[in-house]
DNA sequence: TATGAATGAGTATTCATTCAT
DNA sequence: GATGAATGAATACTCATTCAT
């Protein structure tokens, strides 16, 4: 139907204009003002779609962190090897140099409280199921799902949480030195051992 | 000497005010104002000690991490093993534990950016660092202290990252039922055919 | 006809609606789009039945007081007296105590401007001169319809300009203190010497 | 002290430019900002001496009705009589004529919801029972002080709920056909019969 | 008639910060 | 060093009203 097409397009061009502003000015000195006026429509209209600035924050938080993990899933593809492990810590990599080349998005995450992590309901966790289940490597066989879920979601979030400060600040080293340590930590979490 | 002395107090006096106004209302809710009030100072002379609101976050956040991580530590050294993993593992818990029930405190910490993570200049690694040392289970055998920081950086900063939206929002899974997974992962990084 | 019916029913929707939120959230708290979602139409309709917001709140008071002296004139006839004076004097104390008792009401009507009065066009005036011509005391005898309705009309007023504030924060006296007084003033305005 | 005397400057400065403005663009069109313009002072200095926009509201119509009830004895005093009920009522004319050519005085006032009224600290009542004490026509003679008090509050009451429709809105009448049966009243409530 | 999405003017209020005392 | 009165920029949010459907 018309309005309801209507009704989205102005909803995704209210996120589009948030999201811009957030990184080019940086998420308080983005006022909903400066998100309608870039959006082209009324400062009422705003509440209409959100409920506040941090709703449509945690909004465009959840459409970036989910793209981010999307796009590094494919650049894993693309170097793909036969072992689920090492392709796991190439999808790391691909996050890790993705967030290194952009922290306004890192500070964008942060602010929104959303680190990206695994999500259950996700196309990533299937894929990423799909593939341990082909992996020559046999890893965390025997473990139930629900097992696998978490190691993968505590590794996955073990790389985000060292890049923050790792990223921003440099602190306690450059996330390139700490690339090493972090995907030995996933090999060990992997191996037929653990 | 006396002034000194009062100076120290009136600052102590700020962070305490902070602190507990923080936990209290919520860091965006706490105004500078409210903090002098509550410390009994002027407004004006909340300028002598500190930059601004967030020079005090920042240094009540460190002060309250700093002593969770050594809480954390005698706790550790309470029901203290021969292993250095598993005394790792029991420091990881009691923190976790510190946070669950003090969620106002991890909702501070996050807002200050400040994940408890370890610190080269603390106490904490300098006594893990000489734990390790004597562990029979020479865990990180043959690696650099660098490397050693790092594995343990990482590993305490999972621990953390996990924690944040597990104990708040209880996202993916309450924190409990992910620590098993969290020690395993400890378990297999500190295993010397890691 | 069914559509005036129709229409009937959704302007007293409306005011219902109306009446039950001022009385709860108070007129400020309460804005057209609060009474158009409790009556169950569109906000636009609003607009088909009363030009704003003030309308219906001079709408809703009318019907409130027109309500409230019909319902004081019964209870006085309830304890009716052959005395004009002393029914009147009921009336009085009957709406006295309704306010008193409905502070709501009290505060709504002072909004919308429209304390207690005599009207001309009411059956209440009607029925008052109809009993003062029957009446035994001979109350205002020689006065011309004019002059009672005038002095009918100051004395019910005073009653409700003394009520306001009386009820509403106990000034200058709880309202109970000043009723004799309020009385005696009536009785003597009434008097044959008067 | 200079530094107190500078306060009540402002804060009669922000009073004077809220009267001002009220009775100019009338109460809801006036804004903070407006006053705090007129006043020349910052807006955030409103907040250091008033709570919002009703309690200047107050304090102006406080401020207000105090001085009309002063200037309305004085007038009463240069036409004074020897009998008590007649400065009354002169008094009550005095008042009533200030409001119908006040009318937006007058509409503050209600706004306010400080209909004018007897105020038993005032400089009024006190002249009010002196004068009432030296009246040969030993009105309300006899009875205690309080009842006194709650006489003329009644009538002063009277006379101002009716003057708010009768001048604002010629409803019933307007106010010039009322007044006799106003001074009537007072007449029959001040009367030794009474 | 009825709808309800869209509007955008309008305002109160907060609060970090300064500086004269 | 300490004070706290004064500042005024900055912004979220509401809500009456309209009008295309």
């Amino acid at each position: 139907m018309q309005l309801e097409l209507k009704k989205q397009k102005k909803k995704a061009a209210l996120m589009q204009a948030a999201y811009e502003l957030f990184l080019k000015k940086g998420v308080p000195m983005t006022s909903v003002g400066d998100i309608t006026a870039r959006a082209g429509v009324a400062k009422g209209t705003f509440y209409l779609y959100f409920r506040d600035k941090d709703d449509i924050l945690g909004a465009v938080s959840a459409a970036i962190y989910r793209q981010m993990l999307e796009e590094g899933y494919l650049k894993m593809c693309a170097g793909r090897t036969e072992s689920f492990t090492e392709n796991l810590i190439r999808l790391s990599d691909a996050v890790l140099d993705y967030l290194a080349q952009n922290r306004g998005v890192l500070e964008l995450l942060r602010r929104g409280g959303r680190l990206p992590k695994l999500d259950r309901d996700s196309s990533l966790w299937r894929s990423l199921m799909r593939d341990l289940r082909q992996s020559p490597g046999r890893e965390l066989e025997g473990k139930s799902e629900e097992e696998i879920f978490r190691t993968l979601y505590c590794l996955l979030s073990m790389g985000s949480s060292v890049a923050c400060p790792a990223i921003l600040r440099g602190d306690p080293e450059p996330v390139e030195q700490l690339k090493p340590t972090i995907f030995a930590i996933i090999r060990a979490a992997l191996s037929p051992n653990a």
